[in-house]
Order: C-alpha cells, then sequence, then structure tokens
DNA sequence: AGCACGCCGACT
DNA sequence: GTCGGCGTGCTC
C-alpha cells in the first residue's frame, strides 16, 4: 500500500497492510523508515508491482486523525507535476505534525480561598486584585497586574495561587452573513451579484474582478465570502501579504462582526495549530492567508479569492517552486468551487486567460464614492534636475510643500532600502562588493554597515578605501529610503516623517500602529519603500511623490516593465481616495517610456496590450511556456560542466527552443556559481516530460545542483 | 530528513 | 595504531 511520506523521495514508497487494519487512501499512518518511525498519508493508487513483498515493511499504526481529502491529495499530486517537485515535497507543506498532538488542556491560576500565612507586597496586592474577575492564564494574569512572571510563581510556591483548568478557548466566532453589508454602486452591485450566483452554483470557475484602487473591489467580493457563508461552505482569501493586512481584518469584521481565522508562516505555534484544527474541524468558515493557506485542510472550500493577484509575492522561490495564484485556481477546481482573482492591474497571464475564454471578467470603471483618480504628472530630470548631490527635483519640493500648506499628507516612494545602493572610492574607482554574490553592497547609515541584499552578509563601513586605502574617499552613489529621509529632513524642518520599510515596520503590530499614526494625522510626509504600495487607505493624503519611476526598467526582465506599471499604479492609488483629489508625482529620465506614458495616461488597458503584442510573435509567456533551470556550483568550472553538459542533452522539437546557457543574473549567489537555461515552448506543449527526460540524462556531480522553475517570474 | 557507510587527518 | 571529519547514498 502506498504511503507518501513528507520527504524529497521521488514517490510514495510501499508498506504492507497489518493484518486486522484496513487503511484507505487519505489516511494518516506511522510507519518504519529506516530505523525510524514516520508520519506519513496512504497515497492513491497501487504500489510499485518490482517491489518484492519480503521487502516491505509493515504499517505501525493507523492513526485517529482525520484523514486528508482527496481533494487536497489531487491537489499535492497536481503540484509536484507540475512544478517538478518530489510529491513528498509538497506534502509537507500540507502536513502539520503538531496539530496531531492532544491539545493541552489551558491551564491558569485562581487564588487559593484560605492563603497561608505570608507577606503581602504591593506586587502581590495586585495580582490577587487582578483575579477578582476570576482565573487568569499566567502570562495573562501577570501581564494585568504589571507584575513578572517571577511574583506568580513565587506566590503560587507559597501556596497563595492555585492552579485550575480553564475552559478551552472560544473556538471562532461565526462571520454573520446576514450583517448587511456597505451600500454598493450599481457597477458593484452587479458585479457582487455575479459573484454571489458563481458561489450559490457550486461549481468551478474563474472570474477576474477588476476595477481601479479605490473602486471598492474589498466590498465586492466580500458579498461572494457573504454568499459562501450562507451555502454553509468555507472561503478562502489569499493576500499577498498577511502581515500587513491590518486595514483589511479591520474593514472584514466591520463587515461581518467576527475577525477571520489568519494564516501565515509566522504565527506562534499554539495560534498556528489551533486555525489549523478549527480549519480541519470546518469551524473557521473564512480564512485569509498568506499562499500556505492554499495547503489547509478545508473540508469543504466554496469559495477562493486571490487579491492582488498580479503580485510577485505570490510566488514561492524557495523549495517548491510555485504561483500560489495558479495553484488557488487549480485547488479550487478541484474542490468544485469558484475562484475570484481581484486585481486594479491583472498580470498579462490572467488577462490572455479572459481574452481566451477561460476566465470571465467583472469590470468595477469607477472610483466608488465619486472620488476622482489621482491625476499624473511626470517630472523629466534631464529638464528639472534636483540639486547636486540631491534627489528631490524642485517642482516635486514645490509640490510636497503645496500639500503641507494645505494642512494635507504626502508620501516619498522609493524601492530601495538604506542609504546608498553603491559605495566608491573616488580615488581609485574600487566599488564595494558583497563577498558571495555578484551585487553591491548597499549602505545602511543608521546601523553603520554595508549590507547584501541578497545572502545577507554585512560588514562595517571602512575608515578608508580597502584597495588604495585613501582616507574619506568612500562616496555614496545613488538613493535609498534612508538618504531620502535626510534629505526630506532637511529640505522640510517643520514635517514630522515616518519611515515605512520592511526594516522599520517589522510585523502586523508594528504596520497597524503606523496606519493609526497616519490616520490620526501625526505624520506630514510618509517615506517608503514596496511596503506602502499594498492596499492602504490613508485619507489625509493626497500627493504621491515617485523618486525614481525608472527603477525597475533597469535589467532587461520580460516582466519589468509590466511590473513596474502594476507597482506605480498601486502606490499612485494611495492619492486622493477620499473627498480630496490626489496627485502623483513620477520623476523619470525618460518620460516618452510606454511605462510613464501608460502612467500619464491612465490607459493600462492599451499597455497591457501593447505588452501582449511584444510577446506574443515570440511565443513568450503567457503566449508560450517557460522553465528555467539553474545550475549552481562551488565553483565557476564545476557550474559550467554541468550547464554544458545541460546544453548537450537540450530538448529539440517543434515548438521548442532551449536558450542559454548563461551566466544567471546573480552569477554568484550566497558564494554559488549559477548559470541559467530557459526552456521555451509553444503553448500547446507541455514542458514537464520535456523538463523530466532531459534532467532524467544529466547527473549533477558533487555538490553542483540544478533547480527546476516552470513558469518563472523573474530571471534573476 | 536522518542515519550509516566510507575513506583521509590529528590524537590518547 | 584509533577517533572522527562530513561526502555519498539509501530508506518501502
Amino acid at each position: 500500500m502506498p504511503v507518501l511520506l513528507p520527504y524529497r523521495f521521488a514517490g510514495p514508497f510501499d508498506y504492507m497492510v497489518p493484518p486486522g487494519s484496513d487503511p484507505q487512501p487519505g489516511d494518516l499512518v506511522l510507519v518504519p523508515l529506516n530505523r525510524r518511525e514516520e508520519l506519513g498519508v496512504v497515497w492513491d493508487g497501487t504500489g510499485d508491482a518490482d517491489l518484492p513483498d519480503a521487502r516491505l515493511k509493515p504499517i505501525a499504526a493507523v492513526l485517529e486523525a482525520p484523514p486528508m481529502r482527496a481533494d487536497l491529495r489531487r491537489l499535492i499530486d497536481w503540484i509536484a507535476a507540475y512544478t517538478l517537485a518530489a510529491p513528498g515535497e509538497v506534502l509537507a507543506m500540507a502536513l502539520r505534525p503538531s496539530a496531531l498532538r492532544p491539545e493541552p488542556l489551558p491551564s491558569g491560576w485562581r487564588a487559593a480561598d484560605m492563603p497561608p500565612e505570608s507577606r503581602l507586597t504591593e506586587a502581590r496586592t495586585r495580582v490577587l486584585a487582578a483575579l477578582t474577575g476570576g482565573p487568569l492564564p499566567g502570562a495573562e494574569l501577570a501581564r494585568q497586574a504589571g507584575v513578572s512572571a517571577g511574583v506568580i510563581r513565587g506566590m503560587a510556591d507559597a501556596g497563595l495561587l492555585l492552579p485550575v483548568a480553564l475552559p478551552p478557548r472560544p473556538a471562532y466566532v461565526r462571520p454573520d452573513a446576514a450583517r448587511p453589508g456597505p451600500p454598493l454602486s450599481a457597477d458593484q452591485d452587479a458585479a457582487a451579484a455575479t459573484l454571489r450566483a458563481a458561489v450559490a452554483a457550486r461549481g468551478f470557475s474563474v472570474t477576474l474582478l477588476e476595477g481601479v484602487t479605490g473602486s471598492g473591489k474589498t466590498e465586492v467580493y466580500l458579498e461572494a465570502v457573504a454568499e459562501c457563508l450562507r451555502q454553509g461552505r468555507q472561503a478562502l482569501v489569499l493576500l499577498p501579504e498577511i502581515a500587513l493586512s491590518s486595514q483589511w481584518l479591520e474593514r472584514f469584521s466591520a463587515r461581518f462582526g467576527a475577525a477571520p481565522a489568519v494564516w501565515h508562516s509566522d504565527l506562534a505555534s499554539r495560534t498556528r495549530r489551533q486555525a489549523w484544527r478549527a480549519v480541519a474541524a470546518g469551524e473557521a468558515p473564512v480564512v485569509v492567508g498568506a499562499r500556505s493557506a492554499l495547503f489547509l485542510p478545508f473540508p469543504d472550500l466554496g469559495l477562493v479569492i486571490i487579491d492582488e493577484e498580479h503580485e510577485t509575492a505570490f510566488k514561492q522561490e524557495d523549495g517548491v517552486v510555485y504561483h500560489a495564484r495558479d495553484m488557488a485556481v487549480v485547488r479550487a477546481r478541484l474542490c468544485a468551487a469558484p475562484a475570484v482573482l481581484v486585481s486594479a492591474t491583472p498580470s498579462l497571464e490572467t488577462l490572455a486567460n479572459v481574452e481566451a475564454g477561460r476566465y470571465r471578467r467583472l469590470m468595477l470603471p469607477a472610483r466608488h464614492g465619486g472620488a476622482a483618480m489621482p491625476k499624473v504628472r511626470l517630472i523629466d530630470l534631464r529638464l528639472a534636475a534636483p540639486e547636486r548631490g540631491k534627489f528631490l527635483a524642485p517642482p516635486l519640493i514645490a509640490a510636497i510643500q503645496a500639500t503641507f500648506a494645505r494642512g494635507e499628507q504626502a508620501m516619498l516612494f522609493l524601492n530601495r532600502r538604506g542609504y546608498a545602493p553603491l559605495t566608491l572610492c573616488r580615488h581609485c574607482g574600487h566599488r564595494m562588493q558583497c563577498p558571495n554574490c555578484t551585487a553591491w553592497l548597499v549602505e545602511h547609515r543608521a546601523r553603520r554597515v554595508l549590507q547584501c541584499h541578497h545572502c545577507g552578509h554585512a560588514e562595517p563601513i571602512p575608515p578608508v578605501c580597502p584597495v588604495c586605502t585613501a582616507e574619506h574617499s568612500l562616496a555614496a552613489v545613488g538613493p535609498g529610503i534612508e538618504r531620502i529621509t535626510e534629505e526630506a529632513a532637511a529640505t522640510f524642518p517643520a514635517a514630522r516623517l515616518l519611515v515605512m520599510a520592511s526594516d522599520t515596520i517589522q510585523g502586523p503590530q508594528a504596520a497597524a500602529a503606523a496606519a493609526a499614526q497616519i490616520a490620526a494625522r501625526a505624520v506630514d510626509l510618509i517615506i517608503g519603500t514596496q511596503i506602502v504600495a499594498k492596499g492602504w487607505h490613508f485619507p489625509h493624503l493626497t500627493l504621491v511623490g515617485v523618486v525614481d519611476a525608472d527603477l525597475g526598467l533597469a535589467g532587461g526582465d520580460l516582466r519589468a516593465a509590466e511590473r513596474t506599471v502594476q507597482l506605480l499604479h498601486q502606490v499612485a492609488g494611495r492619492a486622493g481616495r477620499a473627498e480630496a483629489p490626489g496627485e502623483v508625482l513620477l520623476q523619470t529620465f525618460d518620460p516618452a517610456h510606454p511605462v510613464m506614458q501608460a502612467l500619464l495616461g491612465g490607459d493600462f488597458a492599451r499597455f497591457m496590450a501593447s505588452e501582449a503584442a511584444q510577446r506574443r510573435p515570440g511565443h513568450w509567456p503567457p503566449y508560450g511556456r517557460l522553465a528555467a533551470l539553474i545550475v549552481s556550483g562551488d565553483t565557476a568550472e564545476a557550474a559550467d560542466t554541468l550547464a554544458r553538459d545541460l546544453a548537450r542533452a537540450a530538448p529539440r522539437g517543434e515548438g521548442v527552443t532551449v536558450l542559454g546557457p548563461a551566466p544567471a543574473p546573480l552569477a554568484i549567489l550566497r558564494g554559488r556559481h549559477r548559470r541559467r537555461l530557459l526552456l521555451r515552448t509553444r503553448r500547446e506543449v507541455a514542458v514537464q516530460p520535456l523538463l523530466r527526460a532531459w534532467l532524467a540524462q544529466v547527473q549533477p556531480r558533487g555538490s553542483s545542483r540544478i533547480e527546476v522553475d516552470v513558469d518563472p517570474m523573474s530571471f534573476l
């Protein structure tokens, strides 16, 4: 009987069924492996026949836990087949061994009825006062009484406190679908009706819900969630960055009177275990999560929503390389549920699926509540140059000052952390480079280090040039967000600044606190990277300045233009969402670039049509298929040898092209030398069989590796 | 993922 | 002479 184990084996292993038991596919089992016992899942089909029965070991135990359902097993098989990952590796993402252990009963403390003679200090009095409302868990008690855990411990030892079992934490409160939603516009109402019908049909479908930022897409798809709740099925909402979703959670709670279950990779282990169990028991009707929520054990999934479907954060790049948006659609199909892809700037992949008739499309043409789209202006940096050594052009500075004068908020966006992306010696020209990667070290002035953003390597800023030992010769080249903050503080001395970058805003609490500060108008100028683009609603923000609109366009990546438009459109959408109209200023050296023109004219559809026209003739995705093979080795020679071996074995045929080997864009990453080959085929060619046949011919030696990335998003 | 087997350097 | 480094390979 085949049993899939959560490891990187080629497939399930066969085990004997012990007499008296009758394990079924999906059952969780303990099986011997080497001299250990491992958790596995009984898989489908028959075992492989060429292994003699005598070599099979028996299944050690069939667990009482609820079995893994067929739809999740099919999803695991599907993802493994599509991405060429080992099925066990995919299984590992869906298996939660800790959730199978019995939940320890929560325990707390109560005051002793007949306290022994003991000194009652002030702290101890506070503890007893906190307990007048009933028993509390230790951590909570310490927090409420404002004492350390030691005080509690001491009181327990003295017999002043007695342990008690607490009732289990209440399960998730069911969101109330009957609560009236907010009033919807005619467009929203029509879209919501279509989505409700799709949910009520209880069948698979895919719908693109497209609308500019501020058009009320969330309200519309929450109506689909409401219908799903009425149907008694579960709904899954995938967000690209769950850690930054505090405002989303507030909106959900306002709509349904209860919070959804939240799932992401850095949940505390107990919260995670409870969420997993609640999903499996059907007690969590709505789950909002990051991409790993895709593998939760929903017994009756009735709706999958992928918000910001164009976001590259949905692509998992390490371990199993998969795109959560595409796999979410697969899961929806396997569960006979509708999938809804939501975006203001849909990916070309999704638009091509609409065009081909595979996906339905719903459009919300206008901003909700009559708010106007922000007015976009380009600042030509060749004509309006910033002061020497500065990065904000005079028109942008003037616009920010005018915004402050009106009592409104402004934002500066630069998608680059740190102080400066490059440090060079003005004397000898030496550039400070990462010892492990083909990348410049980024100066982080606040922490006084030079850091590599690819491997994390950090070193102190050297006092002299490490090559020519010239003093005071190292110069910061180009701006990072720290440098812009410095310049803004000097230019707008009266303004209150708030920096939002992944290194200053860590975790959901910090993000929520920053959002609250902005909403309370305790901030005049927000300076941020990527993370300010994510679905925030800042009602008093009316000006967005993009410091370097050209930033994402260098490097010749296939999707560079598309991604830049999506990102900058998203950033622009932060401006002027309430009654006050917004303005967006883009600093660029190339105002004629199609990306700048698309943002200027707001004609996203036409831009995407021209992107499509560029990709179609060469059969580039989505009009063809692409897979990347990344070869890596200890040395350049090892990587080259393996890459050459692969190139020799490359598949040929009608509609099949192999490009490379070429140095991978990060030719050295974490000390490993990398080469890249690309397999490009026509859309009707299945790439997986080609890849499997290809890889079977080449055996990596030593520590050399081949990584496969089907549908690569970036070439890095 | 573990864990054993296996062939080359420094030690009681 | 052994103890032990972690490279390679196997686990139904």
